[in-house]
DNA sequence: TTCATTTCTTAATCTAGGTTAATGCACATC
DNA sequence: GATGTGCATTAACCTAGATTAAGAAATGAA
């Protein structure tokens, strides 16, 4: 366990790394998102103040995860996993709860659903990210993005 | 902790319940799946032999997950959590990495692409349940699914 | 066996979101 | 100031997969 500061856009860990940690946010905005073959990028967790984030693989197994800053930040980080109660901590479970959740919705919401509820559960979080990244965690186009939200307007 | 025994079809937990459990697979096919306001089916996951499902709701908050039987099962009812060495099961940590990657497929790869993927990973559970189900995994139809595995056929 | 029910497939049509491309905007930096 | 670079928006067009409907095949019950 040690204590680091990150630069915006420093990355922290790339797909394929061994031996990746679990990084804990005391400030800042890391992310973790993965990139296809196209260069497509897909981001699958913010992480603001507080909150942990890591690839699930196991120390010996390649990950599959990028995790690099958005913004500044001061992040502890932990190996994996000398103690389970890594794992106790809410925030790992939030994590969870949150994969769980955004399965379903992607699964059975459009884009428009996914995006309010994303702006109703992170509101902070939209505010200091731009929009295609938003765009990219949501699973679609920065262009869909700007068309659901320009037909969000005009519904009222 | 109790071991009980569970005909086809039968519903161990509800959308909406408390005191969620988490129950290991001995015999048998779990699955957990949750319905939208349009009664459509989308299942998260498929628990065979051995395999641990649950709902990663805390025992204080409604669940988001339907948990029933696809084949008569043995299953062991564990309370969620008193003891944090359920988590370090290896079929729990696996099942995280499952959803990790369902979640870059799902944003990432067109529905061919998921099944071969399914295919490859569950060639048993391929067998043992009926296409809508698969489909319902996948995120799609079942006619979807039938048009993708044709066209896949046509291919050869 | 027969009949009923569910599952699977095929086909026609529709739509959400992707792709491509052009435009405008907010910045940096020189 | 001019010039570049990345981001957001808009629009035209395209495609994967949804929807609807019908028939075929499998499954199960009487």
């Amino acid at each position: 366990m040690k204590r680091v500061t990150v630069k915006k856009e420093q990355i922290l860990q790339r797909k394929g790394d061994l031996n990746t940690k679990i990084y804990e946010v005391k400030s800042g905005l890391l992310r973790s998102y993965t990139i296809d073959d196209k260069g497509r990028q897909y981001i699958l967790m913010f992480a603001p103040e507080n909150w942990m984030i890591a690839d699930v693989a196991l120390p010996d197994q390649p990950c599959q995860l990028f995790i690099d800053a958005i913004e500044d930040a001061e992040v502890i980080i932990y190996e994996k996993y000398p103690s389970i109660s890594m794992f106790e901590k809410q925030k790992m479970r939030l994590c969870l709860e949150e994969m769980q959740t955004r399965l379903i919705m992607l699964m059975s919401e459009p884009a428009i659903a996914r995006y309010e509820h994303f702006v109703q559960t992170y509101p902070e979080i939209v505010k200091r990210v731009p929009q295609k990244m938003i765009a990219s965690y949501l699973g679609i186009t920065p262009e869909a993005l700007s068309k659901v939200k320009s037909e969000r307007k005009k519904e009222r």
